[in-house]
DNA sequence: TCAAAATTTAGACAGTTGTAAAACCACAAA
DNA sequence: TTTGTGGTTTTACAACTGTCTAAATTTTGA
């Protein structure tokens, strides 16, 4: 990403950043990530070659720019205005709604990559990111010996599992029971 | 990969693809992934391109294989052998020991891949998945509503979470310590 | 031991990638 | 209007990728 994301930006940019975004969009429906190509994305936006280089590295930077419009939805200042105990229910809802909203797009991504494939798991890796720093800022304070960083990704990891598997594996499940797997999942059974 | 692992194949395949992977895990301690090419790895080990390429479908396909024979270390049976209660102590112990003994390696690859980078999210990926099917047998019963397979995959991702804090992100950590975060981590703080 | 079957290799090919230099354009200041 | 500046586009290029064909070599089994 060469045009830092958030940055203050002409229209023009700002126009041909959607574009390609869009273009990157509409391809992830349509076909393999893998199968892809530069060329493809400027023939579909009418942009030349160049230009995508001059906005991104390669097509991996874009996509996690694509992935960074998408979560832009999950809005951070819901945490911070709760007191901290239920942050973790109140943020797993916020995601659950945006991946409900997205859910047309997220069925015809998986359609064309498999679940395991680096399109997905990057997919999952950036919500898993920011989910952390969401999260690390207003964690219950008594873990032990446990850093805080490392208590943050546990929780991140484990609300985007649930995610994963409700949006991605594609198990039909309601929120309520989706919220009671993350409970049963972070209430030791023993 | 074309010739399945795990198969009989005869002497000289079982040589061409040490070779191969030999090439791979030495350039990988000098280099980003993304900045080796098949060339590279084929004069290395001096073997022609269409000998790689018929083994192999991409350099992604070798260093899958790579991370195979990496976790082949890891016994299955140790878990079968124990009665189910500390199947994931005894599991994590493994892991941790297998780590250990790899700790020259992981620290050159993270030398020179990012912690975030496609390569160690594939590396610690494949890594939870074998971690999932050793678990998904050895999981205690009682998990509510929560389906095995989800519980098996929370945590095998706890497991390598913590794995990952401690010899990838580069936290100086005893087994005791690390055993405490893992243990703190799956107990409800709350 | 020999011939058939299978695997490995050399070489070539079209398509893609990322970079670099130069031409081009829009817009603001002089 | 002219000029300068910053960004866009064109064009060209060297390197890499993955596939294919045909020749060479090895393996197999009768």
């Amino acid at each position: 990403m060469k045009y830092t994301p958030g940055q203050k930006m002409n229209r023009n940019a700002a126009r041909t950043l959607a574009a390609f975004s869009e273009s990157m969009f509409l391809l992830l429906g349509e076909k393999e990530f893998d199968k892809i190509t530069v060329n493809e994305i400027c023939q579909r936006c009418d942009y030349p070659r160049a230009t995508f280089y001059n906005y991104f590295d390669d097509k991996y930077d874009l996509v996690d720019y694509c992935w960074y419009q998408l979560s832009k939805d999950i809005h951070l200042d819901v945490v911070q205005a709760r007191p901290s105990g239920d942050a973790l229910e109140t943020v797993f809802d916020e995601a659950f709604r945006l991946f409900s909203d997205q859910r047309d797009l997220l069925n015809r991504i998986v359609a064309h990559n498999p679940i395991d494939s680096p399109l997905v798991t990057h997919f999952l890796n950036h919500f898993t990111r920011t989910m952390t720093t969401i999260l690390s800022t207003g964690m219950p304070k008594r873990h032990g010996q446990t850093p805080l960083v490392l208590v943050a990704q546990y929780y991140a990891n484990t609300v985007l599992l649930v995610l994963k598997w409700v949006f991605l594996s594609q198990h039909e499940t309601t929120l309520a029971e989706a919220r009671t797997y993350l409970k049963e999942l972070l209430t030791k059974p023993v």
